[in-house]
DNA sequence: TATCTAATATGATTTGAATCATATCAATTA
DNA sequence: TAATTGATATGATTCAAATCATATTAGATA
């Protein structure tokens, strides 16, 4: 269910937050209470420079965690604001730095989990950093991120949809793509079109 | 010099190497040896799909990690080669790992550490997701990236240099950016400009 | 089954950034 | 000091993706 280590996480130390769209989870300055997974929803992290500028600092999707380094800080930096009807798990901050003495195992999977999802962010940086739309479009989808709906999924590459219509179209033209139905593309023979 | 808390690492577990333009690191497939930071120059992280699509995984600058998740892995999963003449330091996989069981304070710092990787690649990667040229240079110089030369800042954020000087001047205009000298720009009265 | 809705798809037009071309200025070097 | 180089800067043109418009189709719903 929850990604290791957090599958490991006794049933007390996780609290779920059932969020409406547009409620806040916490606050700029508030006191940190743990680090927090979507079981279903999106969540923004938010924050505003002294001179007032509006940053997004992460857009947090169902199944992933996120405010990783709230559990080293005693305050937050940013507002979390839940963008559509949300579910989070809240797993609790005093419990998780218990475990670097108490569980070093859990601990190193931990570290793990971070390290993975450093590297997860990355990719996700160097796909938006590709210029052109089909070259984007077809790392993207040999990156594995081609499982859902391809309006979604042309949201995530940094396109509108339209554009990413007419850049699977070109990479099917160049061969690179096959389509095996409306909105369902391969790569050679394996399949990786949208779900139904 | 080094972040934390590679800094305590004794040097007897640290590696120097340096690394000619085009010099491989290490190896797709190749085992483990640590983890790596870059004293000066640079090192991309590319692979290859089975398809044969080459993929970037990231590309690391001087003062930064990388190859953090090869600490839980025994081969590497992409190519690291240098793209200019550069020196890297490497720390040892299985000094930094005993120090879970040895070490919980080091172990704890570490995982500081990775959170505040996460935080940051996912900063920088929802600048790039910013549409416009202008709003993307100025969340990015509020984020405190116009550190250097306003060539290389350009590169960053993902536009040529030319849309760059076209983005600053557009807020100079609007009285978002001050423009203090040729390639010297601030926030209201706090300089940010390029460093001379 | 008929209707409605949303995703898929493509054409036409506009817009904004890339590209190409030049000029200016500062710093380095001969 | 003069020459060279590279960063800064801006104008002109091109190009690719956004936007706007309109079908088509599959799935949900009445």
């Amino acid at each position: 269910m929850y990604p290791r280590p957090f599958d490991q996480v006794p049933a007390a130390q996780c609290r779920q937050h059932p969020l409406q769209k547009g409620q806040k989870l916490f606050s700029q300055g508030g006191t940190t209470a743990g680090l927090f997974y979507i079981n279903t929803g999106n969540v923004e992290l938010i924050r505003h420079t002294q001179e007032g500028v509006l940053i997004v600092n992460h857009r947090a999707t169902a199944g992933t965690l996120f405010a990783e380094a709230s559990l080293f800080c005693r305050h937050y930096h940013c507002y979390a604001i839940a963008t559509t009807d949300t579910l989070v798990t809240e797993f609790d901050r005093g419990y998780l730095l218990a475990q670097f003495q108490l569980n070093p195992q859990f601990a190193m999977t931990l570290a793990q989990q971070f390290a993975q999802q450093i590297q997860t962010s990355r990719r996700l940086r160097e796909i938006l950093a590709i210029k052109g739309a089909t070259d984007r479009t077809l790392v993207a989808i040999h990156e594995g991120m081609l499982n859902s709906h391809l309006k979604s999924f042309a949201a995530q590459i940094g396109l509108t949809h339209e554009a990413l219509y007419r850049a699977l179209k070109a990479l099917v033209e160049q061969g690179k793509l096959h389509k095996v139905g409306r909105g369902e593309y391969c790569i050679k023979k394996l399949e990786v079109g949208s779900l139904k």
